[in-house]
DNA sequence: GATCTCATATTGTGATCATAAATGAGTTTC
DNA sequence: GAAACTCATTTATGATCACAATATGAGATC
């Protein structure tokens, strides 16, 4: 897909279907948010401007500033040459990012079990029930999809301003790696923790809450690791699928 | 100061004066930074970005990729005309954001009491020596600079690159509020803990070093709080300081 | 005297351009 | 045959422009 100038350069004349007033970069950061966390874009991958910026169909301009966005996020980082990229997780630093989240995600669902509400523990339980549906099809875009939504939907609750942004901060950088650990016939699907913790809601036990969000959280990280090991983790394409998912 | 259109379009001509070489928001980034911790701007302050880009000498675009970076990373807000400014911190935000810099730079402090080297320990020193000069001259500037060393050498030493930038990300976001309530006279002004931590290092004992930095921070937010609660923290300057310390 | 209205100035946003660095392919050389 | 060099392409970057939305301030009205 390419820009066409002719059509860029004068958007004013007809064109009405350009409801994008003003605020094209949001629509494009919450794309690759949301596609990084889903395995859209794989580790190692470099990010174009001009390329990314034609596959959306507008100017490079709001792409500069999504990829910045993310570079500050630690999302993406930067080559010596300018470029960005998406990081190469090593073993060091996927067990350091996964001690992390033990300690944030183990906080906020600790909040979030002092302020469950019945609706929030239904929302959980119905959308485990889709999460264990795309396990079973060992569909991995919807897996991801899911268990992203059950532990968010968690911090959520906790209603904290400070630690959802962190959260979704290592979110993003663990990302890719999670999407392409799936792809690796060894690697174990399940979200046997997450029963435990709606169980731990329903009882209003904290305590309990936050044992099973960091268990579930040591466990993705020993299956990481032991994936990361033993294997070089090199896949052979140079490009996610389609973001297409129903969630 | 503002900008010439004859020399920064011609500027392949001369002016060699110009080392700026394509990493001009670098140095923006570095100095917005570092003046957000240190008080060069205050809660409540819009960054224009044209005003910004002439103080600077630039044109316009470096600034945008910076404020974009530092929204991302919570140190600004963006209001609903699309400017962003200095957030202004609630009590409950407050408490938040210093609930989760115990358990950061706790963990952060722990792991570096066992990494730490006598080289560490001396420069730890001598920097809490000159924290402690600064604090005796009541120099706001200066003793923000030097607090925020300290710190930032101890966490430095725990060699995480997943901790460390979450962390500047909370120091970006109380770093105004900070220098605001450090102008109030009933704000206590010290850093006894310090000599704990540093005890603690020398110990090697990583517990007792945590727990100093624990108590350094529940010692500062409790203090932020009794003077943010007290009086509403509004002061008679629209814009901060020049930028000039010596660290 | 306070409020509303409207003109003006200022703002951010996206597009485009110029430039220099970096990448990669192709060729040459040892 | 492998290493090194050259050149063309592609890259990000900073500056500038056009436009729409917002904020600002003066003037008129109640």
């Amino acid at each position: 897909m390419r820009i066409d100038k002719a059509e860029t350069a004068k958007n004013g004349s007809a064109d009405a279907a350009k409801p994008a007033r003003g605020h094209v970069h949001e629509h494009v950061l919450s794309y690759m948010r949301r596609g990084l966390m889903v395995g859209a874009f794989l580790p190692g991958q470099v990010m174009s401007l001009r390329k990314l910026a034609a596959g959306f169909g507008t100017s490079p301009m709001p792409v500069r500033e999504v990829l910045s966005r993310l570079v500050a996020a630690n999302a993406l980082e930067e080559t010596k040459g300018g470029s960005v990229r998406v990081p190469r997780l090593g073993p060091e630093k996927l067990s350091d990012l996964f001690a992390v989240r033990e300690m944030l995600e183990g906080m906020a669902t600790e909040l979030a079990a002092k302020k469950a509400t019945p609706a929030l523990i239904s929302q959980l339980t119905a959308i485990n029930k889709q999460l264990l549906v795309a396990i079973d099809k060992r569909d991995i875009l919807n897996c991801l999809s899911y268990n992203q939504k059950f532990h968010f939907t968690v911090y959520e609750a906790a209603d904290s301003e400070v630690l959802m942004p962190l959260i979704e901060s290592l979110w993003l950088q663990f990302g890719p790696t999670m999407y392409m650990s799936l792809l690796i016939p060894s690697m174990p699907w399940n979200a046997s923790d997450h029963e435990d913790i709606l169980a731990a809601l329903k009882d209003g036990n904290a305590a309990a809450a936050k044992k099973g969000i960091v268990h579930d959280i040591r466990t993705t990280c020993k299956a990481l690791l032991s994936v990361a090991g033993s294997q070089g983790i090199e896949l052979p394409f140079a490009q996610g699928p389609e973001l297409q998912f129903d969630y």
